[in-house]
DNA sequence: CTGAAAGCGCTTACAG
DNA sequence: CTGAAAGCGCTTACAG
């Protein structure tokens, strides 16, 4: 008795030609639908394939056929609710088109993504999606992969250049134009000392941020005073960890502009322990719009990136590349939407 | 120029041993590390893969041996962090033995559910990981996905009764134990009049959980009340909505164990909007211990289950099985632990 | 409308 | 230590 499981043989093709005294090339023209075959000899072998249990080997299809239906997807942190959306997204929409998702994830370390695609490339996906780690060098991504499926970055840049010939898609947020439009309703809403706060300063998108931020207080005719850029992980823990830095500033910030979301509800918290009362006398933004942002207290102004939408996009725009693989590569990069809650109030007056 | 993708022709282990003037055999060998191979021959041949740029195909592997190298993992929630933790701790796990995840997630619902399994089955994988939609049945699932691979469900028990012979193992949370000792705390800190609140009432857990909150109750000698059950879907938003329905009962309860943590959360936004104070006023359980359960406002009192660590475990248990799939069945449940935060004061007078 | 043969990229006895 | 041959489960021209 083995548990029902039948591991030692397993029903093919032949299995069922054989029982239906037709060939093997009867039943895969059944199995892909052709007019050719007969009604009758049809039924007779979907009756026999029900009957017998077959289940279609796709590998072996794949391997004549020389296709994949399967896409590789390299996430660099599931617990980040963002990039589980994403995640779903792309495996959403992957899932229409009838391809398989391929899942790895790398927990931010460039060792252990380059280790992750290199498994994944060996089972030769229609494509590869990936979110990278922070500081992923392009040579080291292009060195586990090869050139052999197309691949779409999402979300961060690759750093270092890429060897001529190494190409990829990239599908990104608008990190510059969201921030901007943060730090502006800020100004609006009557801030004058408003800080960046948290993120890495050398990741991709914080330096975008940035730059946003500093477009802003620019048109403003505001100075920015360097200091008022604080660096933290970009974790809730982290942020929350060091919300004094922002009042280390001669004259503190009555507004801070966060890296994102995971960050600005730390913030709120270290706040909040500081005596502070974030969407009362301190305005707080962030980014992303993770599902906590509007259920926080108080519930976060933040900048929409629909992580989940663009996890269906990322998955059409790599199966568009795998179908048309000479076209020129593309840089998609998305809007972002500033949703006002209740964690910007005006400005005090001081 | 096509952009650098070599669609049109793949390399073999034909070209490789063309070039170096051997035999597939031999390239094979040196694949494998055997150590039948003569060093130069071997050295020879490594350069040659390298510089032509060779990627083993794995799939081409596994149809020869007859084996998988795969584990389907289907997932009802991944924009719930416990899930995507869950995911996360098995992909982890699973990289580890060199298998490689395909990721299906059913977003709680059982045609999608069904469908996702039945195109990952036809990768034939070496097993696979279900953590159920709601209300997922078992002759369902057995449809399917057959009895080919064997099957780890995680979480909730799948509905029905198995058919003769199909069979499966089981990993889930004490949930029973878990909310008895949630309830008894709440007891120990004087509270009398305590809700359960939240979840669907036909799922299995939220079963299991009320069975343990009736435990604690009933060994107090305390009468239960059938309305102070109160039944939402398993979501913040929901349980936030609910809230009032509290205190529709005569004497209202002056504490909650919730369902899970995201109700939990949900629900002390709710009482906040009605002018209690969880954490103060009131005291609230929660389930699961996602990080935001520590972040909370007030950090909320919960039970542990370490969903990364329950995924590796998962891919531990599925591991095994394969390798024995004649072995009993396994139903594992792991106690959960009791975290005490600020979310549970003592009662108050009246 | 159906069958015999070749082949996808690999591995595995079996010779030598 | 290396090679020739067969075969994993499928599909695809090509006959008939």
């Amino acid at each position: 008795m083995d548990g029902g499981l039948e591991k030692s043989r397993r029903i093919t093709l032949n299995d069922i030609a054989r029982a239906c005294g037709v060939s093997r090339a009867t039943v895969s023209l059944v199995l892909r639908r052709s007019p050719l075959v007969h009604a009758d000899t049809r039924r007779r072998v979907e009756a026999e394939m029900l009957r017998q249990g077959y289940v279609y080997n796709r590998a072996a299809a794949n391997l004549r056929q020389r296709v994949s239906t399967t896409v590789a997807l390299v996430i660099n942190d599931l617990s980040n609710p963002f990039f589980a959306e994403f995640a779903a997204g792309v495996d959403e929409a992957l899932g229409v088109k009838g391809y398989v998702t391929l899942l790895g994830s790398s927990n931010e370390s460039p060792a252990r993504q380059r280790q992750v695609l290199g498994s994944l490339i060996e089972h030769h996906p229609a494509g590869i999606i990936l979110s990278p780690a922070e500081n992923s060098d392009v040579a080291d991504v292009e060195l586990a992969i090869g050139r052999h499926a197309p691949l779409l970055v999402f979300n961060r840049k690759l750093t270092g250049t890429p060897a001529p010939g190494f190409e990829y898609d990239f599908l990104g947020l608008d990190n510059r134009a969201g921030a901007r439009a943060a730090t502006k309703r800020l100004l609006e809403l009557g801030h004058r000392r408003i800080a960046f706060y948290g993120g890495h300063a050398d990741s991709s998108s914080c330096r975008e941020r940035r730059l946003g931020y500093q477009d802003a207080l620019g048109e403003a005719g505001i100075p920015i005073d360097p200091r008022s850029m604080i660096e933290t992980a970009p974790t809730r823990l982290e942020a929350n960890a060091h919300a004094d830095a922002l009042f280390a500033i001669d004259a503190a910030p009555t507004a801070a502009v966060c890296y994102n979301d995971a960050v600005a509800l730390g913030l709120m918290l270290g706040l909040t322990r500081l005596g502070r009362h974030p969407g009362v006398d301190f305005a707080v933004t962030g980014f992303d719009d993770i599902p906590e942002a509007a259920l926080g207290v108080p519930p976060l102004t933040t900048l929409s990136a629909d992580p989940r939408a663009r996890g269906r996009q990322a998955a059409e725009l790599l199966l568009q590349r795998a179908a048309a693989p000479s076209l020129l590569r593309r840089s998609v990069v998305v809007p972002v939407l500033l949703t006002e809650r209740e964690s910007t109030p005006h400005a005090l007056r001081a």
